[in-house]
DNA sequence: AGCACGCCGACT
DNA sequence: GTCGGCGTGCTC
């Protein structure tokens, strides 16, 4: 007899640990470790599905009551070895429940399903006429069986209580069913090639002249929509799908199937692959080999040889705008391809533009497979499948994509990657760096982390010698780096001018608009945060512990009575009247949006056409694109927008840039904000005349003297990565310490204050016992996060400084585990190096 | 999370 | 006397 031990999916964390069940002889084939089955549960047996994660032949001690395995899923979703290795790794980095892990890695169309189907066991039904119970009964007598998804479908939610009382007084019985992942099917139609009618009949049909059967009868003329059909097969030369055929209206599914009977035409089905219908077409074989210049040549050697090394590389590609990064890296990635190995390449959401996805497309074909949040279920399992099978092996994705089960990862790659869009917010808070980083580790891949402004923390590793450093300081062809003037705009109120736009950028824009010429303006949306200027020296209110900026919560309800508050160490403190640094009274609260902007700029450059590009006006995923295209187009003089505007787009019309208040993003209240500030202003900065025009940009502040916007201008990479990693050094932030983040959650207010405090004790008494001496660990709070209140849950939060690794990582479990036993009832959410607070 | 068991109030 | 409220505790 074999027994399987199991990890139960969609349970929650009180009750995620190993099951073990009984394997029936039929499935003692397919099931082992990896395998997903379904499994019963609780007192009543619901089906639940389960992953396998190990197995034995001798029956587990301890286990009085051993059911057995219900069902296997399909083979082809089962996790490979290597799976199960990512599964167990995210689950030590992120101390989150099996269920959740699995669901990142496995899209939720390719799991398998459980469904339940009722069949009638009594043929009359004896209960009240005209109850909702007595349709559904005549519904489930009629199919013989019927799905719960059709019953669903037909009564909606009301239909479950019917059901329910229906099996509960006999009438029917439940079953269930695995309904797997399963291919879409198209249709295609074709002409007869042989035989009755010819194509000539067909023709002279569809043009009303009169035709005549096989038998010298006279046929009857077609209605519209089958001549529509006719026409377009006689049209083309083979088979046309059947969306295509019904598009333009005039044809109907019943004209099909009307031609069909009439043998007229043929229908063949075939397996499609979902997530290719929307992808850019394909235009022709790898458009040569790219030629590199000196500096690349180089960077691409010093990869390729840690490529073909048998051991597992890390490096960081650090290129100034317009270097070629991107050349560099399709050279690698050919070079992985034609070594048999698989690729995944992270690109930031933001970067996931039509553009991009078509420079890949059009070079690497039907073996690309595009992973993102924008794909529809069935688009994404279609391509998880096609990676699984081995039908795709270059992987473009976002975050998720790390996950990508592509045979033998060879070269990873994450573009942009001090982006933090690859931390995910929600459980399993992971850093799809680190996931990469594992998985090269395990094939003996390369990691290749590329940007102009790499994260401080990878920068550093470099620094350790624990990343190969590649830099790349020459700007690719004669394009020059943009003009930068920082416009003071402290000056502005005084001189009359209270709009977000400066007279030195109104000016600079109505130049360029009557060059004919395109502008482009960058205004941070987290300029809405509510922490306080200095009008006069341009200081904003900061944390004495932390360098980062203090933000303003109201407390209670009235609006008026506010306090300043650190969201990294807690820190209160009353709101100030006067500037702690040059004691003037004109402290304001900062903010303003896009939106003004808009209705500004119409102001100040007459006859403009202005282009608005945010997430209020940015809806479907092809909008962003109409967007982007139409600027590109010239049918627009000016875009403004967030953050959006600044990843790898090229406008050649493009001249001039302007920041709108540049120093919104630098004093958020975050210890990475002048970091995050650089690297958009480079990008943004690099957006200006990157052809052989000049370009130009405006970058407006309250604080023109800030060392962090000069740089910024200076496109000073080392010596803002100098300054900062003084200031992260001298304060213990990252990369010189990791931060655990500890969130706790509750409807009840004091429960989720004495849970706070009860770990708050128990990370004082472990760190001070024998097992966990010595081990480095600073902790903050309990205090109240951010936004205490959110859903009728009162928040609490304790901030902890610390080193991570295995012995943390398991003080932390057992923390966690702690937490459960004592306050099974607050929600405990732990998240390690968070990117934002 | 479900789901059952279990122990107290307003109804035939 | 029962129906049903949701507190407590377990799930191989």
């Amino acid at each position: 007899m074999l027994y399987a031990a199991v990890r139960l999916l969609d349970l929650p964390e009180a009750a995620d640990r190993e099951y073990s069940y009984a394997v029936p002889p039929q499935y003692e084939a397919g099931v082992r470790p990896g395998r997903f089955v379904s499994v019963p549960f609780g007192r009543s047996n619901r089906r639940n599905v389960a992953l396998v994660m190990s197995c034995t032949e001798t029956r587990p001690a301890d286990c009085v009551n051993l059911k057995s395995v219900n069902a296997l899923c399909l083979d082809a979703i089962s996790f490979t070895p290597e799976q199960m290795a990512v599964l167990q790794y995210l689950k030590m980095l992120t101390l989150c429940p099996s269920g959740d892990a699995v669901h990142a890695m496995i899209p939720s169309a390719a799991l398998s399903k459980l469904s339940e189907f009722y069949t009638a066991t009594d043929r009359e039904f004896r209960g009240r006429a005209g109850s909702l119970e007595n349709d559904v009964f005549v519904a489930i007598c009629s199919q013989g069986t019927a799905s719960w998804d059709y019953l669903y479908r037909r009564f909606g939610r009301e239909a479950e209580e019917a059901v329910k009382k229906l099996q509960k007084s006999g009438y029917i019985s439940c079953e269930l069913r695995l309904s797997d992942y399963t291919r879409k099917t198209l249709s295609y139609y074709s002409l007869k090639s042989e035989g009755f009618p010819d194509r000539q009949t067909l023709s002279d049909l569809c043009d009303g002249i009169d035709a005549k059967d096989e038998k010298g009868h006279k046929i009857r003329a077609l209605p519209d929509g089958q001549k529509s059909v006719l026409r377009q097969l006689l049209a083309s030369q083979g088979s046309v799908g059947r969306g295509i055929l019904l598009a333009d209206g005039t044809a109907g599914a019943a004209d099909l199937a009307a031609l069909i009977k009439k043998e007229y035409i043929t229908e063949t089905k075939s397996e499609t692959d979902r997530d290719t219908a929307n992808l850019p077409p394909k235009i022709g074989e790898r458009t040569g080999d790219i030629v590199l210049n000196r500096e690349q040549q180089t960077a691409y050697d010093r990869l390729s040889s840690m490529l073909d090394d048998k051991q597992p590389h890390a490096a960081l590609l650090e290129g100034v705008t317009g270097s070629g990064k991107t050349c560099v890296m399709l050279r690698i990635i050919d070079k992985a391809l034609d070594d048999g190995k698989g690729v995944i390449m992270l690109i930031p959401e933001i970067a996931l533009t039509p553009q991009t996805l078509s420079i890949f497309c059009s070079r690497y074909g039907e073996r690309v497979a595009v992973m993102h949040s924008g794909l529809s279920v069935g688009e994404r399992a279609d391509a998880y499948m096609r990676i699984r099978e081995g039908r795709a092996d270059l992987v473009i994705g976002t975050r998720s994509a790390v996950f990508a089960p592509v045979k033998n990862p060879g070269l990873i790659i994450i573009d942009e990657e001090q982006e933090h869009t690859y931390k995910s917010d929600t459980s399993p808070r992971y850093h799809a760096r680190d996931i990469a980083r594992f998985r090269c580790a395990k094939s003996n891949g390369l990691l290749l982390l590329a940007s102009a402004t790499p994260s401080l923390e990878s920068r550093q590793k470099a620094e350790d010698g624990k990343y190969t450093l590649i830099t790349m300081k020459n700007r690719y062809g004669n394009s020059v780096l943009p003009k930068v003037t920082v416009a003071d705009m402290r000056r502005e109120p005084s001189q009359g001018n209270l709009t977000p736009i400066g007279s030195l950028l109104a000016s600079k824009l109505r130049e360029t608009y009557e060059r004919g010429e395109q502008s482009v303006l960058f205004l941070n949306r987290r300029g809405y945060n509510n922490y306080l200027s200095c009008a006069s020296c341009g200081e904003a209110l900061a944390c004495p512990n932390c360098s980062v900026s203090l933000t303003y919560h109201v407390t209670k309800r009235d609006f008026s009575k506010g306090e300043m508050r650190c969201h990294w160490c807690g820190y209160r403190a009353r709101v100030p009247q006067t500037c702690p640094t040059c004691g003037s009274t004109h402290l304001i609260h900062m903010g303003f949006g896009t939106q003004r902007v808009e209705e500004e700029l119409g102001k100040t450059v007459p006859g403009a056409r202005i282009l608005r590009m945010d997430t209020d006006s940015v809806q479907g995923k092809f909008s962003y694109g109409d967007m982007l295209g139409k600027f590109r187009r010239h049918e627009a003089d000016i875009l403004i927008g967030t953050q959006m505007v600044t990843k790898g787009h090229d406008f050649p019309d493009v001249t001039l840039v302007g920041v709108l208040l540049a120093d919104a993003s630098l004093y958020y209240d975050d210890f990475r904000a002048a970091e995050r500030t650089f690297a958009l202003l480079t990008q943004v900065i690099g957006r200006a005349g990157r052809r052989s025009r000049p370009g130009e940009a405006v970058i407006q502040t309250n604080n023109p003297d800030h060392e962090i916007i000069s740089l910024a201008g200076d496109q000073d990479y080392e010596g803002m990565y100098k300054r900062e990693i003084r200031l992260r050094k001298s304060l213990k932030f990252p990369p010189f310490c990791d931060i655990a983040l500890l969130t706790f959650s509750s409807e009840d207010e004091k429960r989720v204050c004495a849970a706070a405090a009860a770990m708050s004790e128990a990370v004082k008494t472990a760190s001070s016992a024998e097992k966990y001496a010595g081990l480095p660990l600073i902790m903050f709070g309990p205090f109240e996060a951010p936004v205490y209140r959110v859903g009728n849950r009162f928040r609490m939060r304790l901030v902890i400084k610390c080193g991570l690794n295995q012995k943390t990582r398991e003080l932390f479990s057992e923390l966690a585990n702690g937490h459960l036993s004592r306050f099974p009832d607050v929600n405990l959410a732990a998240d390690f190096n968070p990117t934002n607070l």
